[in-house]
DNA sequence: ATTACTTAATTGACGCGTCAATCATCACCC
DNA sequence: GGGTGATGATTGACGCGTCAATTAAGTAAT
């Protein structure tokens, strides 16, 4: 049996550790660049950001919540939080749904649209600015498929270990 | 003039962005399994493992508070938050530096170091699993390549649009 | 219809991070 | 030595995110 099993696994080397610390880092940086800026600009975070966008390209710029935190990929109540904090600054407002009196339903309010179509060119601009601007095609791709395999491989990671789901 | 100057710069295309969202979904997925992984297996957080791991490599296992900020890239007050919760966990103690009265020095408990080492190759395991297992030495040289232009672009990006600094 | 289960959403507590304000100390210098 | 300003560190307020608990409404089974 080799290291491919269960037995002992190599560590990272330093290299290794150094550029997962770059990676780390990186990311962090460009998120925290990316909601500076879009704070600075149009005054909202990236969350306000996601919840904007959704609800703006969806029918009636309104959605169930639970749809919405499914199209945005956010738990439940982290979106419930973050509503509560956009209603009470006026870009969102929920109501009750008609056919089933447990789920609720998000809207943009006029301020709400407003707003997004304020933020859209910022984002679009920081977004190129920060990211694509720093890269070549060819680097682009390359990334591309990297963060593909990152993220499969996330994927099988958390379920394997112990998935006695059925 | 074209559009490298000033003039309107074409907004990146829905590839581009699709990436983009992918970088940074992938990324905060990564870190959040790093998270819930240190925590389950050592019960401390990235940043608790920061500070330890900065300590330990300190020399008498203390530094100056300032340091230490500087050290892990933190800011003073983030730094200071995070040593009062740490402290009250008992990781950590902070005691006034000798010829600096202003100064404080954080030092390692016992405890403190008891924690960093059983956290240790958790860590490192973490690493392995979550980002160096999924990706092939190509690969992890094309992203440590990708990673630094990032970061040298982002410098240039923060520096340049509006630096009065003498 | 009463009980039991599931599903939708909210809430509260708590850790984390940023920003702006504050406080203490040091350094200078007139 | 008493301003003045820089430096080291802390604090408070607030937004953000997670987890565990809760409320409320639908769905089934007996």
């Amino acid at each position: 049996m080799e290291q491919s099993s269960k037995g002992v696994r190599r560590s990272p080397t330093a290299d290794e550790l150094a550029i997962w610390r770059e990676y780390v880092e990186t990311s962090e940086d460009i998120k925290q660049a990316m909601a500076a800026g879009l704070q600075a600009t149009s005054g909202v975070s990236p969350g306000d950001y996601s919840v904007l966008l959704a609800l703006s390209e969806a029918d009636g710029h309104r959605l169930r919540s639970s749809a919405l935190a499914e199209g945005i990929g956010w738990e439940r109540s982290r979106l419930s939080h973050h509503l509560g904090r956009m209603e009470s600054r006026g870009l969102v407002c929920r109501k009750k749904s008609g056919n089933d009196n447990r789920g609720a339903v998000v809207e943009l309010t006029d301020d709400g649209a407003r707003t997004f179509r304020a933020s859209s060119a910022p984002h679009l601009r920081l977004v190129r600015e920060l990211f694509i601007d720093a890269l070549s095609p060819e680097d682009l791709d390359a990334l591309a498929e990297i963060i593909k395999r990152l993220r499969r491989h996330l994927g099988e990671v958390l379920e394997g270990p112990d998935s006695q789901n059925p």
